[in-house]
DNA sequence: AAAAAATTAAACCGATCGGTTGACAGTTGG
DNA sequence: CCAACTGTCAACCGATCGGTTTAATTTTTT
């Protein structure tokens, strides 16, 4: 029932370590637009076809993408899950990064009516703690 | 104005790298509650000072934490701008994964159909924004 | 002044990382 | 059948990781 939400912990290490690379990130940022097979991820970075296929099994380790194998090709697709789950990991903190935008939006705020006119986009978050 | 936006790629890599660990996730998490010293932050997980210290390090050099020293022990406070950074990244993808989710919802609510639920802990997600 | 406390620095450890090369294997087209 | 194509596997490389231990530094306490 939420065996989906269980041990997470071992699933955000490999998505996180899957993310800290900046080949892997973008190879996944080429993978939302199609699906691609292993040669097509690795010409743009100009790696070897042996350096791309670990990436690939990384970012596949990580739950990130899924391959189908097509004859000779293997074909690589997103699957967005788990950094849905990085997401959601991410959110528990975000009541501390609106919070600092909402008084730095205060004090730019604060300096444009001291130097001028103004734009008032205020976000209206709960003040908690 | 957009400068902010600009060459976040090395910051990914390392607001990413330091999620990666659980330790430093764990501490994170800890100074979501309060601002904390080394040696706050390095009881929980039966581990030397020095190895907290390292931890520690990581998620600084990263932007996640800040320090402050006063007297002998080091305050450390969390600081949650890059990891909006990570979360803007992330959204890049949501689409992705609100898709799926959609479907995985639509499959639950047949299996719940099917079943009879037990208890309503539904998400109540907000399925567009 | 001396001891204790909080922390870093440095050296070291085995494990993993990102990458290459070379050998191997299945698929496809002549 | 053979050659080209696509990809993996295994070995290897230097770098970095997560962690320890020991020594040094600084501050507080006595």
């Amino acid at each position: 029932m939420l065996n989906h939400m269980v041990e997470q912990s071992a699933h955000l290490d490999a998505v996180f370590h899957a993310l800290a690379d900046p080949t892997r990130r973008a190879m996944l940022g080429h993978l939302a637009e199609r699906e691609l097979t292993i040669g097509e991820l690795a010409t743009p970075f100009s790696m070897s076809f042996a350096g791309a296929s670990k990436h690939v099994k990384v970012l596949e380790n990580a739950g990130l993408v899924t391959r189908t194998i097509r004859g000779r090709t293997h074909h690589c697709r997103l699957q967005a899950a788990r950094l849905a789950e990085a997401d959601a990991w991410l959110r528990r903190y975000q009541r501390f990064w609106t919070e600092r935008l909402d008084t730095l939006e205060a004090l730019l705020r604060a300096e444009d009516e001291a130097k001028g006119s103004s734009k008032g986009s205020s976000k209206a978050t709960a003040r908690k703690k």
